[in-house]
RNA sequence: GGGUAGGUGCCCGAGUGGUUAAAGGGAACGGACUGUAAAUCCGUCAGCUUAGCUUACGAUGGUUCGAAUCCAUCCCUGCCCA
């Protein structure tokens, strides 16, 4: 099966722009192909999976992915889809992030031999001359059609600065600049690129009369179309000092029925006729799906050891077997008998302050080895923790396991 | 540079001298119901030494018994004009 129709079955593709083209290019030849991904944060998040899993897939068949860092867009900052500019970052951080982004990409990406690259857009883009993109690159874009692009649009209403508008253009730059460096034919991206996905084709096509090809991803969305990815402490990280692996596997045990199918094709290898069986299943027997939803994803960001823990702690708290070994664990200092229970816990960051503590106890979210705290000012003691240790849990279903330190 | 409309809690957004820790909505959180799901219903949603106090309505200063609300200066944003 051509690579671009298993994208396709598996759910990948939102548009692109020479479907026939593409599939038969990636049928004929070893295709250099490239995603960006501009360093806002010091880890990647679920949203880069999903590109980090497409491009697995293609390098898989044979083809060559390119991991472009926009060291350099990073500066600009992408309005498509913002509301606000974003802020600009100094370079140490884009440099520092730059980093970060590099050693997590290793685990998806093999890397090896040529077989993938990594490249950093400042390396060109910094040396730019203003009077030179102008003459070369600017010429070709008309700025009625750039204000017409679907990812200015909110932005038009509310403000887009020049620095921002930009953007397009080097992301064009970009794609034509890994095409004469690398023979880079396809860029691919999140369907809010799709803008500045074909300023890049086009750049191509009418600067260099070269063939160039597009291609978007569907956005991760919950079936109620609002993003996946989003915890209540912001975005699930890949970085397990960000988000836990444990965490990390609760998020995808608990995606909702209509979502487990989508995300068994997008986020795992596993074949789709299995990722379909799972789907498929009904009522209390998709929780069967979720689990290896949870358990693949986790494996495959986390590493297997990491996944089985995760699982390990699941089945301990949930279905009462297995051991508690690897519930996240508070350590418990002697000074903190006699203290309030709530004081400790918010001091290790299960409340963000007392007072939601407190609101927890009087609507009867907190619970001490399964017994419901009501009183607020509730001592903890050394016979609480037994041999063992306690089990803390806070509202329906976050445990915290303390032990002595 | 000129004119004009604005800057309110996580977000949107009402409020235009005291009854305002600030309507309403969204997000989030807790409870009930469940399948660690969704939907629904109820509740919570600044902090603290919690029936009391402190901090909050772009920033700083002022008027007042009392200001998010009035005045001054400054910063930022949209729109129109140059």
């Amino acid at each position: 099966m051509n690579v671009y129709d298993e994208l396709k079955e598996r759910g990948f593709i939102a548009q692109a722009t020479h479907e026939n083209e593409i599939r038969d290019l990636f049928e004929k030849e070893k295709v250099t192909f490239y995603i960006g991904f501009d360093p806002t944060a010091d880890s990647l998040h679920v949203g880069h999976f999903m590109g980090m899993m497409a491009m697995a897939h293609l390098q898989k068949a044979g083809h060559r992915p390119i991991c472009l860092i926009g060291g350099g867009t990073g500066t600009i900052g992408d309005p498509s889809g913002k509301t606000d500019m974003r802020k600009m970052m100094t370079d140490e951080i884009i440099e520092h992030n730059c980093s970060c982004f590099k050693k997590q990409m290793e685990r998806f990406i093999d890397f090896s031999e040529d077989k993938a690259l990594m490249v950093n857009n400042a390396e060109w883009l910094r040396k730019l001359n203003y009077i030179d993109l102008l003459r070369d690159v600017g010429a070709h874009f008309s700025v009625n059609r750039m204000l017409t692009a679907e990812c200015y649009k909110q932005r038009l209403e509310r403000g887009l600065t020049f620095l921002e508008f930009n953007y397009m253009i080097m992301q064009a730059y970009d794609f034509m600049e890994l095409g004469d460096r690398y023979g880079c034919k396809l860029e691919m991206g999140g369907d809010d690129q799709w803008s500045n996905i074909i300023a890049g084709v086009e750049l191509i096509r009418r600067k260099q009369a070269k063939a160039a090809f597009g291609l978007t991803f569907t956005l991760l969305t919950t079936s109620e179309g609002k993003k996946m990815g989003k915890t209540e402490k912001g975005a699930l990280w890949l970085d397990p000092e960000k988000t836990s692996p444990y965490d990390f596997y609760q998020y995808w045990r608990n995606v909702a029925d209509s979502d487990v199918e989508k995300c068994l094709g997008l986020l795992t290898f596993l074949p789709m006729e299995e990722v379909r069986r799972l789907g498929a299943l009904q009522d209390q027997a998709i929780n069967e799906a979720k689990k290896v939803l949870a358990y693949e994803v986790t494996k495959l960001v986390h590493g297997e050891a990491e996944a089985e823990k995760a699982q390990q702690a699941a089945e301990a708290l949930f279905s009462g077997q297995g051991n508690l070994e690897n519930v996240p664990t508070l350590e418990i200092r002697s000074e903190d008998f006699g203290a309030k229970l709530i004081d400790v816990l918010t001091r290790e960051g299960v409340f963000s302050s007392k007072g939601e503590g407190r609101r927890l106890v009087q609507q009867n979210g907190l619970s001490l080895n399964d017994e419901r705290i009501s009183d607020a000012d509730r001592i903890l003691t050394e016979s609480d923790l037994g041999e063992d240790g306690a089990l803390v849990k806070k509202g329906k279903k976050k445990y915290y396991r303390l032990v002595r330190a």
